[in-house]
DNA sequence: ATCATGATTGTTTCG
DNA sequence: CGAAACAATCATGAT
């Protein structure tokens, strides 16, 4: 078994969906938009992986009572990519019902 | 309904 | 400008 290969990208947003309904961002994202200066200020002169392992080191030291302020961002995020799907999905669907309209194209 | 997978998200530094 | 480690998530598809 193979190994599957491993993507080196997300794979330029493969899928069969004409406006894929991305979703919310990971808690992490939040995570790191607030502990990436603290990371550079308390180190100083590392580059890449290290801030990153840095990072990934800390949040699994944090508890969920830390992510939560994190996790609280993800959920109001969520919300934003439940709206994105709802027009993804909906948007069809009204499409469909509007019988006759048209939305825009290219 | 439940499992599994895929797709997505943001950060860092450097040439 | 993009690449990879870092972690999570969660929505959809498949069974």
């Amino acid at each position: 078994m193979p190994k599957e290969a491993k993507p080196k990208k997300e794979k330029v947003t493969k899928k069969k969906d004409p406006h894929a309904p991305k979703k919310a961002l990971s808690p992490y994202m939040f995570f790191t938009q607030e502990w990436r200066e603290k990371i550079k200020d308390e180190n100083p002169g590392i580059g890449f992986g290290e801030v990153a392992k840095r990072l990934g080191a800390k949040w699994k030291s944090m508890t969920d009572e830390e992510k939560e302020p994190y996790v609280q961002k993800h959920q109001a995020d969520k919300k934003r990519a439940d709206d994105e799907k709802e027009a993804y999905e909906g948007k069809s669907k009204a499409a469909a019902a509007a019988s006759g309209d048209d939305e825009d194209d290219d």
